[in-house]
RNA sequence: GGAGAGGUCGCAUAGUGGUCUAGUGCGCCGCACUCGAAAUGCGGUGUGGGGCAACUCACCGAGGGUUCGAAUCCCUCCCUCUCCGCCA
């Protein structure tokens, strides 16, 4: 959501915006909805505030015992009280659409962000380590996988569907090795707070961060009102829905892992083997609650807090800035973290780290104030990933695959692994 | 899943149709007293919207309804607590 002073007061200034993006939004009927809503609550008022006087003169008359002076007021109230009976049912209904009109606002972009028009207008901000070399061509993760039996995707299949990992004997103590190791190092190292929330949230929830009602469709629903989370971000960015925080509590920093669930509904046929694509992932995310004017200082300590991982993994990455046109609805800035994979021989996103500035704490209502008595503010969000574990995995396999078929572990795995080596 | 109790302005409480546009205590802020503090006294102390000044409207878990008038009565839903059942 935007300020609907900001769209009311500068509807080009939104406008050009949302364009920069390659989006749209109803500007044109924000402001005629917002207009007619202004109308009527105006009129809707007067006419309340002359109800609430006669009514409050029949309570006296009442006391009083005068009755047929009572029974006279009375009378006068029947065209009020048509008159605001119409008005409050127009009220709210326009109040509603305005709630859905705002909703379907996309944020705007942050001015320092390159124009462009989709991922290839992108810009490469860093790079950090070396492409690993390799004496024969480095195996896809799924073939070291197969080879030292990490994964098992014929009864992935078998249990539950295409899209889903089975993580075996040391696949699965590997895989359990990274979220332990990196929950431990964003809290222990990074100052993180820990959190581990609920699975399963209802739509305001959703609505919050983004998610509702533009993209359902990503979503696996499993009852009524309660969806599976597509990522951490949703129920930890909501713990403060409809809350004022103290200005001294910020900069707030919030750290969860949790499994991820996505339909991958616009993706399928994609990256269909191994683990790149998947509909149940595991994943820690770090979430930001921050004053206006310190979030981009934040956000680049994201990013550090976020490279931190691979770094101490010593695996190769690069960092790039997302092009106004490939940032998506909710983002104000982002910059993408991604690993190279050798096998697979491309850079796969394993992180994204995104300021939304005020564009959630608007539509979960998340304030801060400054001081007593000082007006409340909407906070500014940030999350990004820290990281996501199923990319992460097949990068290790793929980047410390030894000559004799073993993957040498980085050093800080190896206690979580309990091994230095994965070998057959 | 069944039965019962309950959700009031930061906290605790009062309030069962008409000076309740919610009282009181605590907390907090300001002022007074004081060298300073404590104690005491006085005043203030929620959120959102419209006008953007006076003012005004809405909000007592949420949403509907009855009424000239609802924190209070009715309906639906949500949440919390207690007990029972089931269960990792």
């Amino acid at each position: 959501m935007l300020d609907r002073d900001l769209i009311r007061n500068h509807p080009e200034l939104v406008r050009a915006g949302i364009a920069r993006k390659g989006l749209d939004a109803p500007v044109d009927e924000f402001l005629r909805v917002d207009q007619e809503r202004r109308q009527v609550q105006t009129e809707l008022q007067e006419k309340q505030a002359e109800m609430n006087r006669i009514s409050k003169s029949i309570g006296m008359l009442m006391g009083q015992g005068k009755k047929d002076e009572a029974e006279a007021a009375k009378a006068q109230t029947k065209d009020l009280k048509d008159f605001i009976t119409v008005g409050e049912a127009r009220q709210r209904d326009l109040e509603n659409q305005m709630r859905e009109i705002e909703l379907q606002f996309p944020n705007l972009p942050h001015d320092s962000i390159p124009n462009g028009k989709d991922e290839h207008d992108n810009v490469v901000v860093k790079l950090w380590g070396e492409v690993p070399q390799f004496d024969v061509q480095p195996q896809a993760h799924w073939d070291v996988a197969e080879r030292l039996k990490l994964l098992d995707p014929p009864r992935a299949a078998k249990i539950s569907g295409s899209g889903f990992a089975l993580y075996t004997g040391q696949g699965a103590r590997l895989q359990r090795a990274l979220f332990t190791f990196m929950i431990d190092h964003q809290t222990m190292k990074n100052g993180y707070y820990e959190i581990y929330p609920p699975y399963l949230v209802n739509s305001a929830s959703l609505i919050g961060t983004g998610n509702l009602p533009k993209f359902e469709e990503d979503l696996y629903k499993v009852d009524d009102d309660l969806y599976l989370i597509p990522t951490a971000e949703v129920p930890v960015t909501n713990l403060y829905r409809d809350e004022i925080l103290s200005g001294d509590q910020l900069t707030l920093k919030l750290a969860g892992y949790t499994g991820c669930f996505r339909r991958e509904a616009g993706a399928a046929g994609k990256d269909t083997r191994g683990v790149l694509r998947i509909h149940q992932f595991d994943k820690v995310e770090m979430v930001k609650f921050t004053k206006p004017e310190d979030s981009y200082d934040e956000l680049e300590s994201l990013v550090k807090d976020a490279e931190s991982i691979l770094q101490t993994l010593g695996l190769h990455y690069r960092i790039i800035e997302l092009c106004s046109g490939d940032i998506g609805a909710k983002g104000a800035k982002c910059y993408d973290v991604e690993l190279w994979s050798p096998g697979v021989g491309r850079y796969l996103e394993i992180s994204s780290c995104t300021n939304f500035e005020a564009y959630q704490s608007r539509r979960a209502n998340i304030r801060f104030r400054r001081a007593q008595g000082d007006k409340p503010e909407f906070v500014h969000i940030l999350n990004g990933s820290g990281l996501a574990c199923p990319r992460l995995f097949a990068a290790i396999l793929e980047s410390f695959q030894q000559p004799d078929g073993s993957v040498l572990l980085p050093e800080a795995l190896r206690p979580y692994v309990g091994a230095d080596r994965i070998s057959a």
